[in-house]
DNA sequence: ACACCTCTACCTATCAGGTGGTAGGCAAAG
DNA sequence: CTTTGCCTACCACCTGATAGGTAGAGGTGT
């Protein structure tokens, strides 16, 4: 039973992450987001490098099903991709939030070794369904594509990374819009 | 004269900041690497915000005369273009840093209102140069110039946040190269 | 020449509040 | 009577910030 509260604090430090990153997660307010006192976190996770890898890895386990979802509901390739940046765009769309990857990708240095491998495990879920995608639509060849598809995945990461700073959804929309137009990725 | 240490103190914050950002910048560190005590900052700077104000207003000050010296180094347009990406490169060079205002952009929401400011002089100047150079150079119509300006300053910080979270200058290259291939931006 | 003053650029010592983390207790469920 | 899931009560350490002192440089009046 329960782990409820467990779901309730990873879903939370989710949040909290999003917005304030590793550095800024801290667990009297998460404690107070749960409806727990803070050293019952423990009794869950170890230490807050646990908590960290635990959040980390649910995020891009959850991206990845999200991606596979989207392809099984757009299951051609070109429209499919065209579709890509809906995941990142959530985020701005909950409260000026950004991707928890990216987030992290900036504290990247100063993280704890558990938490560094999940975060490179979100980009390359991300890289590989990319690489997937544009292959099976033949937008690049085969040889280019893994190349591309990073491309992809950093620019629309600095997109929502701009964004955000603006507090500004629309621009996100125009930057992707931009990136469509040059011709970095279909529409 | 001195006010050296002001300078001492304006290049360590950041350097500091471009590696933990605003957050992860305190007055301890800061001041032993400075080689003065915690408390004689405030002699300097009143508080914490102010500090990071100024080291972002210099951040921006410094970048804009850069890039007027690129633009004077290389006055064609589409050649000089194809340098930017050099700006941002040179932070990764010096110990896998960030751009100072890329970390501050992850970190908008709990930025103090003088330092937000600041860190949107930093967007303010890159697109503005961009722009310029971009209709100079008739990449894009006059009317599509801002959008792509904005595309690839997010772009290209974009690049460098992977870049960062792998440890690897190569990734930032590759990166850009696969924008230029995309014809995101001349090369 | 001397004493006197003021300003600069630091220092020591301290503080309240926040941080991750630990020890031990306790009520309910099996 | 043991396990689960939480609690209270701490702790050491770090954070930005303040109060008050001080050594030295440079100017001023006598």
């Amino acid at each position: 039973m329960s782990s409820n509260s467990r779901e309730a604090i990873l879903a939370a430090a989710k949040r909290m992450a999003q917005a304030h990153g590793y550095n800024g997660l801290n667990f009297r307010d998460l404690s107070d987001e749960v409806g727990i006192k803070s050293a019952s976190i423990y009794y869950h996770f170890p230490s807050k490098a646990d908590l960290g890898a635990a959040v980390a890895r649910r995020y891009w386990e959850d991206t990845a099903s999200a991606l596979e979802s989207m392809l099984a509901e757009t299951p051609d390739p070109a429209r499919c991709l065209g579709r890509y940046p809906e995941v990142f765009r959530k985020a701005l769309a909950m409260g000026n939030r950004m991707c928890l990857c990216s987030f992290m990708a900036a504290e990247y240095d100063d993280l704890p070794e558990a938490v560094k491998r999940e975060v490179q495990a979100f980009a390359d879920v991300n890289v590989a369904w990319l690489r997937k995608l544009l292959s099976a639509a033949a937008v690049v060849n085969a040889g280019g594509s893994e190349q591309r598809a990073r491309a992809i995945f950093a620019a629309v990461a600095g997109a929502q990374l701009i964004a955000r700073s603006h507090s500004d959804i629309a621009l996100y929309d125009s930057l992707i819009e931009a990136y469509r137009a040059a011709g970095l990725m279909p529409a």
